[in-house]
DNA sequence: AATCCGAATGTTATAATATCACGCCTCAAA
DNA sequence: TTTGAGGCGTGATATTATAACATTCGGATT
C-alpha cells in the first residue's frame, strides 16, 4: 500500500468511526496504521513490538483493545487460522451485505484478497441459521505460482 | 453418540490408520474416544485434564501430537475459530474428494454437522490456486432454534 | 469554574494455547 | 544383534489472550 492510499484509508476509516458514533483514537488509528502497512496479516504480538519504541506503555491489553474496536468497525478482520489480523480493504461507503469475508490468502507471499456477498451455503444442514461465517483459502496467488 | 457406535467409530478409524499403514496407539485412539464423546467441540488442555486421572503423564505434547495425528489421518478437524477439535463423522470408506470439511457448528447446543464437496470458490481471485480452505458457520441448529 | 460521569487507556498479573528439545523405549528390518 | 525410525515421556518455554483494577481525559451538568 502507498503512503498516499494509506493516508486516504486513514482518512475513511476515521470517517466511518465519526459516522458510527465513535472515535479513532490515536492507538486506534496507529493500530490500523500497522495493519494496513503490512505486507499480509500481522500477528498482535508484532503490533505489540511496533508499538513500543519507547520504554512505557503498550501493553498486550492496548493492541487487543485497538484490534477489538476495528473489527467490531469492520476495518480488520481477524484470519482465524493464523491468529493474525488483516486490514478490511472493502470501502464502507454503503455497509451492509450481511455476512463476513472471504479470504484468499497467499501462503507464499502473504497477499490477501477479500471478497464479499458469500454464496456458500448451498450445503447447511435443514433448519440451520447460520450468525456468522469464517471463510479462509490458502494458496497461491497469481503472482506467486510456479507456472 | 452412543457407546455401542462410539466403538464402531474407533474401530473403522483403526482400521482407516492400517489401511494407510500408520498405528492407532492407545494414546491416539483414547484421545479419538474423549472427541468423539463429546458433545461439541473439545479444547486440547480439557483432553489434556481427562487423559490424567493418574498423576504422572500426559503433559501437552501428548495431546498435541495425537491430535496432529488424528487431524492427518483426518480423524479429527480443527475448528480454527475456536482453537478446539472435532470428531470427524465423515466415513473414510473410498476416500478423497480434496478440500477440507465445511462445518456448521450450533453455538447453543455445541452440536457439529460436517458437509463435503466444496462448492464454495464461484468468487476466488484470478489465478488464485487453492490449497486449503477453512470453512466455518456459526449459528443455531434446528433443535435449538427460538421459533 | 467545579463536579461528575463514562469511555479509553495504563498497568500488573495470569490464563489459555501451543511448541521445542532432549532422551528413552520398542519393534521390526537388515 | 545391531540399528534406525517412530512414538512417547518430560521439562522448559514460546505464543496468544484476558482479567482485574487504577488512572486519565474530555464532555455534560450544575
Amino acid at each position: 500500500m502507498t503512503t498516499d492510499s494509506l493516508t486516504k484509508a486513514l482518512d475513511a476509516a476515521e470517517a466511518h468511526c465519526v459516522e458510527r458514533g465513535e472515535k479513532l483514537t490515536p492507538v486506534r488509528k496507529r493500530v490500523l496504521e500497522l495493519v494496513l502497512e503490512a505486507d499480509g496479516p500481522v500477528k498482535a504480538y508484532d503490533l505489540l513490538e511496533a508499538l513500543k519504541p519507547g520504554p512505557g506503555s503498550a501493553k498486550p491489553p492496548t493492541v487487543y483493545r485497538a484490534l477489538d474496536f476495528l473489527m467490531t468497525a469492520g476495518l480488520v478482520h481477524k484470519v482465524e487460522a493464523l491468529n493474525a489480523f488483516v486490514g478490511c480493504s472493502h470501502t464502507h461507503d454503503h455497509d451492509e451485505h450481511g455476512g463476513g469475508a472471504e479470504l484468499f490468502i497467499c501462503s507464499d507471499c502473504g497477499a490477501v484478497e477479500e471478497r464479499h456477498g458469500a454464496p456458500l451455503p448451498m450445503n447447511a444442514p435443514a433448519g440451520f441459521t447460520i450468525q456468522r461465517s469464517v471463510v479462509e483459502h490458502f494458496g497461491q496467488c497469481a503472482n506467486c505460482h510456479p507456472g
